[in-house]
RNA sequence: GUGCCGGUAGCUCAGCUGGUAGAGCAGGGGCCUUUUAAGCCCAAGGUCGCGGGUUCGAGCCCCGCCCGGCACACCA
């Protein structure tokens, strides 16, 4: 992309949008006002069209002013708030000279204008606003994408998303559907009983995740900082604090591969509950997503790509080792390690070196299993190795109690019974702690407040992640994560300093 | 990181086998008092992502680089 100065004047039509703002100051009139009044919002209008025609009450409604059909000494425009879109009518017989000349000539598509009249119907039956006083409420000198094709460019659409919102019509509905789902899951685990909180962004050990994090400094305590790659550890701290239920809804931060499901910062709930196990959980996950997703969508069924997902409660459960055998030959249960590594590379499921027996076995899990998983789907019963936070089995051993959640093939919870037994989990950090030496650069650290704080107890505990953007991108059939973050990460875009001679 | 595809006017896109860079929309001037992708007439608008090379001649071919998309790899 071509990089632009933020005040290219070199560009015709900023430069003319300028002079006309010149000639508007010249003619006392100011083009950034203070404030307006505005008494029907577009879709008001749109939505009491009848009584508005009946009563003939005069309407006030103010937007961004999206085309211009001149006709002489009249003219057609839509205006497009927060709300909707609406037609106004100008006619020079109504307003007079002067303001007719500021709509024809002086205003331009892009600016904000705030109009006053009475509502019609016009004669192809479009609710319109015949204008008996129209103002200028903020002056714009860059022009818009076209009106007919809107902004195609995908890196455009994302760097500059304020451009996107305005001219492609579908992305403020995307946003305002992740506003309604935030809504609704808060709604929903308060009413468990849940409460929500927040916990630091900034810490001096990251956990809860095996990820690489990024990292900062703190100048004052001249101390090296991480962004969290989870909240879990804090939230747990919570739970032994005695809250009981807890929530956050938060960012994480990642520093890895960036793809069509991957951002760098991207949102996630982690809830946590005493008493509860990963069954329990499961209640909740599949409870919670299908109610928020109902109030955030209207309904429990969405569609994504050439998917149909049905995301009302039950979902199916079933545990990792049955799923393998599900979709593949290998009887995972009493395969020798040897075995495993054969069948990873008869399939061309790539093996770093030195993997368990349990990372082998979630190899083979992700490579032939999970693109399968289309409907929701929860996975249970997982190796001990990849799950240093969860509860071992109560049942089988060399298991946890854990589970993720799958929907169209993608993972979008992960769970389980929480592990609190202290001293056992001083170990199972150790065995991070031996992995990352050996060069595992995602392997958990030792984090010593969180075993003082397991040491106090840890009441039994349920507790959660869901990926909010993940989840986004199924129920409003969205194919790249960044479609459903407003701004997502982008190579810094470098632009070219401005030139002396434009400067103002 | 690797492969493929793309980057041409403010926007959306054409541009043949290498032969002087085009359209629509937006913008400018003119006409037009119920249009809606309004219409008609006129004029204007370009570092063809950047830098090298080949050639009489490069938007097009070659090399390098930048940015993006997709796939793979990495990654709960």
């Amino acid at each position: 992309m071509q990089p632009e100065n933020a005040l290219d004047s070199s560009n015709d039509v900023v430069a003319q949008r300028i002079q006309k703002l010149g000639e508007i100051r010249d003619l006392g009139i100011d083009p950034y006002p203070h404030r307006f009044n505005v008494s029907h919002p577009a879709q008001t209008i749109l939505d009491q069209v009848e009584s508005l025609i009946d009563s003939e009450e005069r309407v006030t409604v103010a937007g961004r002013l999206m085309s211009k059909r001149g006709h002489g000494k009249t003219g057609f425009s839509h205006i497009s708030d927060r709300t909707g879109r609406v037609q106004v009518y100008v006619r020079l017989d109504r307003i007079g000279e002067d303001a007719h000349d500021l709509y024809n000539r002086l205003m331009d598509i892009g600016d904000y204008i705030g109009v006053s009249g009475t509502v019609f119907r016009t004669r192809t039956g479009e609710t319109t606003v015949l204008v008996e006083s129209i103002i200028l409420l903020s002056k714009s000198i860059r022009p818009l994408p076209e009106k007919w094709h809107g902004l195609q460019d995908i890196e455009t659409r994302y760097r500059q998303r304020y451009v996107d919102l305005i001219v492609n019509p579908g992305v403020k509905e995307v946003f305002l559907t992740r506003s309604r789902l935030i809504r609704a899951i808060q709604r929903f685990m308060d009413g468990q009983d849940f409460i929500e909180v927040e916990t630091p962004v900034l810490q001096p050990i990251y956990g809860g995740a095996l990820a690489r994090p990024f990292t900062t400094h703190h100048n004052t305590l001249d101390a090296q900082f991480y962004l969290r790659i989870a909240d879990e550890l804090y939230l747990k701290r919570l739970i032994v604090g005695g809250l009981e239920r807890v929530y956050e809804i938060g960012r994480d931060f990642r520093n890895e591969g960036m793809d069509r499901t991957h951002n760098p910062e991207f949102t996630m709930l982690e809830f946590y509950q005493a008493y509860a196990d990963y069954n329990d959980m499961m209640w909740l996950t599949e409870n919670l997503i299908a109610t928020a997703v109902k109030e955030a969508t209207g309904s429990t069924t969405v569609t994504f790509g050439e998917h149909t997902i049905d995301l009302s409660p039950p979902w199916r459960r079933v545990t990792m080792l049955d799923a393998i055998q599900e979709f593949t030959s290998i009887e995972v249960q009493d395969a020798s390690e040897a075995d495993l590594r054969g069948f990873c590379s008869d399939h061309g499921v790539h093996l770093d070196k030195g993997l368990s027996r349990g990372k082998l076995i979630n190899e083979i899990f992700e490579a032939c299993v999970e693109p399968n998983l289309i409907q929701p789907t929860f996975i249970i019963d997982y190796p001990v190795e990849i799950s240093p936070l969860a509860k071992k089995h109560r049942t089988t051993s060399g298991l946890v109690e854990r589970f993720e959640a799958f929907i169209c093939g993608n993972e979008c919870a992960n769970a389980f019974s929480e592990l609190n037994d202290p001293i056992d989990q001083r170990e199972r950090f150790e065995d991070q702690v031996a992995l990352k030496a050996e060069g595992d650069e995602e392997a958990h650290a030792l984090d010593d407040d969180y075993i003082r704080a397991m040491e106090y107890g840890m009441p039994p505990t349920g507790g959660c992640g869901i990926g909010i953007d993940r989840l986004m991108m199924y129920i409003t059939n969205s194919p790249s994560i960044k479609d459903v973050i407003l701004f997502p990460s982008m190579r810094p875009e470098i632009i070219e300093p401005e030139s002396t001679d434009a400067a103002p």
